[in-house]
RNA sequence: GCGAAAGUGGCGGAAUGGUAGACGCGCUGGCCUUAGGAGCCAGUGGGGCAACCCGUGUGGGUUCGACUCCCACCUUUCGCACCA
């Protein structure tokens, strides 16, 4: 289905008047979103409604949603996002908190490459083009944004702190060059980090990922290792999945580092091979990691990683082991599941010895040890770990039982493997160590190994240094330069920003500034001679790291923040797709606490609370075209079929009547052809309509299926929620009473109301109640929007109409719309004016229930007998167990239940339920 | 393999140990109407004429009472994955 056609014009009340009563109500019938949300975003403009300023006194709360990537336009993604961060902010607003909620744009990066690539324009104009394009998407939506602190990464008055504070980092050695195996990306050809490599692709290509050797720039994540894991257990307003996938990123294992003394033979090929350098490395033995020291006695055999120096070394005089190798490093990168892959190994012929036996241990390469952790060489235990029993195994070598189950699940380790023998247990054939428990085993092994100088116990982390270099020219500069007598020299403080030429367009062959003459030709800043500049920029992740920090002191000049950082900060809500749980928020925790050490900032965490939205799916079809290809035809443009169990088994073109299949729900992407335009729901609909259906599907955590249908059925709630209003203003106007703001007088007596007033005036209150949890401690919004849709349903059933019952309809309406106006902004700042306000409604105060409201003077109770509903009774509020229980036994139904047998147990919840036990 | 989350009508989902299916979509019947993809009213888990019975992935358990808590299993999704 098609987005319905423009609907027709909105009737005036001067076409469609019925009668004198209408003429005498301004307020138009129809709802006519378009206009009702140009005169609400107006009013909010004209008035700076959402400029935020530091005020002493008021309690703060800063409201952050994931800056986005300017790419042109606004998904839906964006959409919920964005309303899920604004729905916030504006109930917090309300709720008397002096609310910030800033936007800016993740700018740099490569989608504008591309873009230039294939259109030939510069980055910085496609960029500069797409961003007050997506910023009137934005302002369309009538999000609650402080747009005065706006920023663009790509703007140097931004990067040039993310230049200011690199230099520093550099002088307090948190960056620091060194050459190293990096993760080459071949179709962007630029360097990836290892959180950007997933199942051995790029992140963004997909493209099978090298090994390169390239000095770069790194910054020292792992000096903060231990404070970014430790830190976690603090963070209780994090989704515990995040926390794990931190904790598992960072990966901390307490273990102990050994040497094995290299053998005759190992000495005798190194010195052959005249390899000394690398050997040199080595020292006098190959180095490895252990979890399990406690099992040094069962090692058959020594494991290296085909990288390995040693691994190298000895290839260079054995064409076999040359070959495995090298077929090692191409398997390593080719087979995507590595960890399926079989293990497979190949003797070096060369061997260690055993620090404590002395005997000789024979050294492999093997495909299953990892060169980037650890040591890149692992002692082979094949009777306690089920990788090396499997290598063993293959390749004949002994497995040696040096722990035994302390329950005595098993003496002696053979086959099949199971899973015990990986366990701690009692120390077997280990000399001196025998009878120890697995625990102080370890403790005694690493006292013996450190007293003979050969080991120690350390903590072993799988997070690495991050490389921030990148190949690439849409970046940030990194603000260095090269001169053939000073060496690499800093650009002067004072010559920040180094200013990227913004007219360059990349032609798809590496960085243009490269090629570039006058970026790269310089003087060097110590000598004054001709020197280069560096034509590196940084990671774009490091632009990110930082930016809602800058949302405090945009318009700083001298520094990067001031004071204001700790007026605002930490982010009270952060919002965002959990795609980030690891690159991005790691990478701002460990950003932040750098910029606290150097002096900049106090807090360590710049998250409080972080709320990871879901994704928003819809359906994919597609047909197989003759060449084979698939064709994603859109699902706007598809008659659905289901099979008996109701699944979609495909559809039918409603454009060329052909029949299409059906593949899957998916997130929307424009390569599946299964997006929903965002602007084009807003014209149709209104932002409401889109605010609310977004917010209504799914609870926010949870992904979204999108539905046309249920789009509209919102908009069919607005419809009749204007209504509603208009019905209850004119039937004011015609009694001359007109909209009574505030709904009941003081005069008026509550307790004096009819029964079906009072009904009503609960239900109002009840939903207020709800509504307040919903948003503001549950942060469940669609059962927060089912509330009020609920209440609307409870006010059109109410039929009373004098002007006391006008006076409970007007106060039931005026909580209805107050509710929503978190969600639906737009009509609800034009239905609170209809109501009767000259306040703005985003400047009224969320109201508390009243509790008189909320009490009933009578309840009904539910009676259960043996947990089963067997009836109902009426009964005053409060009242007593006794009196509950006569009354549950003098319904007719529950007699029939209770006839005859022995009332056991009676269970009185007061004014909810009895239930009786026979 | 490890970790996390989730399994409820035709569909999206609700139920904060106490009436399972709120709210919305869809569907059925009726009304209204310048026939519009509008509005209004009624109905809508299954079975049964009814009284009632059955029903939240499966099997156990705790409880007066379990969609909810515990144990085992199945399925799905996501994340990590030869981490020594």
């Amino acid at each position: 289905m098609r987005w319905p056609a423009v609907r027709p014009a909105p009737l005036t009340a001067v076409t469609r008047r019925r009668g004198p009563l209408v003429y005498s109500c301004r307020m138009q019938e129809r709802y006519d979103a378009a206009a009702v949300e140009r005169a609400a975003q107006d009013h909010w403009e004209q008035q700076g409604s959402f400029t935020a300023h530091e005020r002493a006194g008021a309690p703060k709360y800063y409201c952050l949603s994931m800056f986005p990537y300017p790419s042109g336009r606004l998904h839906m993604g964006h959409v919920r996002n964005y309303t899920i961060g604004d729905v916030l902010a504006r109930f917090m607003r309300m709720q008397g908190y002096n609310v910030l909620q800033p936007m800016g744009w993740d700018a740099f990066g490569l989608p504008a490459e591309n873009a230039a690539i294939a259109n030939g324009v510069p980055p910085a104009v496609w960029t500069r083009e797409n961003i007050p394009y997506m910023r009137r998407q934005l302002r369309s939506l009538g999000l609650a944004i402080d747009w005065t602190r706006e920023l663009a990464t790509c703007d140097p008055s931004y990067y040039r702190w993310n230049q200011w504070m690199f230099l520093r980092m550099r002088e307090r050695g948190i960056a620091y060059k060194r050459t190293g195996v990096v993760n080459w990306d071949p179709v962007d050809r630029t360097v990836l980090a290892n959180e950007q490599v997933i199942d051995g692709r790029g992140w963004r290509t997909g493209a099978l990922v090298e090994k390169r050797d390239i000095p770069m720039y790194y910054l020292r994540i792992t000096a903060y290792a231990e404070e970014l894991l430790a830190a976690l257990q603090e963070l209780s307003g994090w989704p515990e999945r995040v926390r794990v996938m931190q904790a598992n990123w960072i990966g901390r294992s307490e273990g102990v580092e050994l040497t094995f003394p290299y053998a005759q033979d190992t000495r005798a090929l190194l010195d052959a091979a005249g390899t000394a350098a690398d050997a040199g490395a080595q020292g006098e033995g190959v180095k490895v990691f252990t979890t399990r020291a406690d099992t040094l006695f069962g090692v058959t055999f020594v494991a290296l990683s085909a990288e390995h120096p040693l691994a190298q070394a000895a290839a260079a005089g054995n064409l076999a082991l040359a070959a495995f190798i090298d077929e090692c490093r191409r398997g390593s990168t080719m087979e995507a599941d590595v960890a399926t892959a079989e293990k497979r190994g190949m003797a070096t012929g060369v061997h260690v010895l055993h620090p404590f036996t002395g005997e000789p241990v024979p050294i492999w390469v093997a495909n299953y040890v990892l060169m980037a952790y650890g040591e890149g060489a692992v002692m082979g235990v094949p009777a306690h770990d089920e990788r090396d029993f499997e290598f063993a195994r293959k390749y004949g070598l002994p497995v040696r039982t040096v722990v035994t189950s302390a329950s005595g699940a098993y003496e002696r380790v053979c086959e099949p493997w199971q899973g015990e023998y990986a366990e701690h247990g009692i120390l077997v054939d280990s000399g001196k160590f025998t009878g120890l428990a697995s625990g102080a085993a370890i403790e005694a092994i690493a006292a013996a190994l450190t007293r003979l100088g050969i080991g120690s116990k350390r903590v072993q982390w799988r997070l690495r240094d991050w490389g921030i270099s990148r190949q690439r020219y849409w970046g940030c500069p990194i603000p260095l330069i090269h001169c053939e007598r000073c060496g690499e020299v800093a650009v002067p403080d004072e010559q920040l920003p180094v200013v990227l030429p913004e007219h360059l367009v990349p032609d798809g062959s590496g960085n243009p500034l490269a090629r570039h003459a006058p970026f790269v030709e310089c003087r060097c800043p110590s000598c004054g001679g001709a020197a280069r500049r560096e034509t590196d920029t940084m990671d774009t992740f490091v632009d990110s790291s930082w930016y809602f920090l800058r949302y405090a002191s945009p318009d700083l000049h001298s520094a990067p923040v001031d004071a204001r950082v700790n007026y605002w900060l930490p982010v009270d809500q952060y919002i965002g797709g959990i795609e980030h749980a690891i690159l991005h928020l790691l990478y701002s925790r460990f950003w932040t606490r750098a910029m606290r050490d150097l002096g900049l900032v106090q807090l360590s965490e710049p998250f409080a609370n972080l709320f990871t939205q879901g994704m928003v799916l819809n359906h994919i079809y597609c047909r197989k075209l003759p060449d084979g290809r698939r064709q994603y035809v859109n699902p706007a443009d598809v008659e659905p079929q289901y099979d008996a169990q109701h699944a979609r088994i495909g559809g039918v073109s409603l454009i060329d009547g052909q029949p299409v299949e059906y593949h899957s729900l998916g997130t929307m992407s424009k390569s599946k052809n299964n997006g929903v335009d965002p602007q084009a729901l807003v014209e149709q609909y209104g932002a409401d309509t889109a605010r609310l259906f977004v917010m209504f599907a799914a609870p926010p955590e949870q992904s979204l299926e999108w539905s046309d249908d249920g789009v509209n059925g919102q908009f069919k709630f607005l419809r009749r929620l204007w209504r509603a209003v208009y019905e209850h203003v004119s039937a004011g106007a015609s009694a001359g009473d007109g909209a009574v703001a505030g709904g009941l007088t003081p005069a008026s007596d509550p307790t004096a109301l009819s029964a079906a007033a009072r009904e009503l005036r609960h239900a109002a209150h009840q939903t207020l109640a709800k509504v307040t949890g919903d948003i503001g401690r549950r942060r469940t919004f669609n059962t927060a929007i089912a509330a009020v849709q609920e209440l609307l349903n409870t006010i059109g059933r109410y039929q009373e109409n004098d002007a006391t019952a006008r006076a409970v309809r007007q106060e039931a309406l005026e909580i209805a719309v107050l509710a929503l106006s978190p969600i639906a902004p737009h009509i609800c700042h034009t239905l609170w004016h209809e109501l009767g306000h000259a306040t703005a409604i985003i400047d009224e105060r969320w109201p508390q229930p009243d509790p008189q409201a909320l009490s009933q003077s009578e309840v009904e109770l539910v009676v259960q007998v043996n947990g089963k509903l067997r009836g109902r009774v009426r009964l005053p509020a409060g009242a007593e167990r006794q009196l509950a229980l006569d009354a549950a036994l003098a319904d007719p139904t529950v007699q029939r239940f209770v006839a005859g047998k022995t009332l056991r147990k009676a269970i009185h919840v007061p004014d909810k339920l009895v239930n009786l036990v026979v």
